[in-house]
DNA sequence: ATTCATAATTATGAATTCAAAATACTGTTT
DNA sequence: AAACAGTATTTTGAATTCATAATTATGAAT
């Protein structure tokens, strides 16, 4: 059960993750203060990491520092909301014409052999979910760009910020997989223009409507 | 000489912007170990709020935090300085669009008369690159995304790692300055995909020759 | 009862202290 | 001289302590 990771995060970083958790869950509320001592007894540490961790949090977006008042959990509103989709749909897209005009054929076997799993699981939605996740975080590493993955992986913490935050509509899983399979089609043609095209497409699709 | 600032920022954050600039000055060399205790010796502070600035920091990718050994200032070689300008040209880019497509008359002019500034210094190298600048930072102020803010600002800490950081080619004063021109008149005819595809352009010509 | 001033409490920001890990040093052996 | 073991020093990571700002509670005056 306990798997001892060879490679242990610092404390802070350890500390980090399971804040964003608990603000993912809204156990920590949009706009609430976060109770440093409460948190850091409960965790059973001194203040001190647990203030590092809020410092990174600061920084990626999540919480907000105010002076002489301590870390609050950031409110994102509608248009942060749409802001921050707009910016992942650019990048993507972006990596999506990387990769179209880039990636070894070996590499898009790969893409396509994701797709194919995919299709495979058209039924499953939780399945859909997990492996349509797995095609566009391997898109983005064949695109082999460290600081667009990093912008990525930030823009997508800030999404989760949302009740209403999932990429994918659940009840359009067939027209996700239609859109995934012409994006294929467009990176196995090697075609850059129509790659990004379909990755916009699949976005703009995937988009929530407005609450 | 001392100006006190009306809303002092926590101690952190000036000592964060302290270390950016003797990062980007080369006295804290790529690669480089930092060391805590002759810094805020220096400094005449604790190793608590240097350490909290070198965690923001390294979240900024500015510096690299290594597990018991401390931390280093990150080393961008050219495929990094390559990646981040491709970004910084597509986040832009994107930006001139967004601005084509949604921008006041009023904000438009603004760009206008930014522009007509940088026609009249064309002589002045020092002036021109800090005019050029107004100009790239109000036109993000218009496309008003702050998420899209912050990551360009973050991006262009990290290109100022590298020594062949100009965004500028010096010598290219009057190339620039009809680029300028043709994005403005794009923006002005609210040309979303002229005003991209200039913008991409103005990237594409400012690019530093690969060492 | 409400407002205001003052005292007590609480929380933040930063310095200091402490434990353990990594590194440097010393001296011995081969 | 090189390799090694064992010790000493340095440095990191984290807990604790301390000073001060912010908040809350208390009580007097209107």
């Amino acid at each position: 059960m306990s798997a001892l990771s060879l490679a242990p995060r610092a404390l802070y970083e350890e500390v980090a993750e399971l804040l964003r958790q608990r603000i993912f869950a809204r156990e920590l509320a949009p706009g609430s203060w976060i109770d440093e001592m409460r948190l850091a007894e409960e965790y059973g540490i001194s203040r001190t990491p647990l203030r590092e961790a809020l410092k990174v949090l600061a920084t990626e977006g999540l919480v907000t520092m105010k002076m002489r008042r301590g870390a609050y959990v950031t409110e994102v509103n509608d248009k942060d909301q749409h802001d921050v989709y707009h910016l992942l749909s650019l990048l993507e897209s972006d990596a999506a014409g990387v990769v179209a005009a880039q990636a070894s054929d070996a590499e898009l076997a790969d893409l396509n052999s994701i797709h194919q799993e995919l299709v495979a699981v058209v039924g499953n939605t939780d399945k859909f979910f997990a492996i349509n996740e797995r095609f566009h975080m391997r898109l983005l590493e064949i695109a082999n760009n460290r600081w667009r993955d990093q912008m990525v992986a930030d823009l997508r913490k800030v999404m989760k910020l949302n009740r209403h935050n999932s990429l994918l509509k659940s009840g359009r899983i067939e027209e996700s997989l239609r859109e995934h399979q012409a994006l294929l089609e467009a990176l196995l043609a090697r075609d850059v223009s129509a790659s990004v095209a379909r990755m916009q497409a699949h976005f703009a699709n995937g988009l929530e409507a407005a609450s």
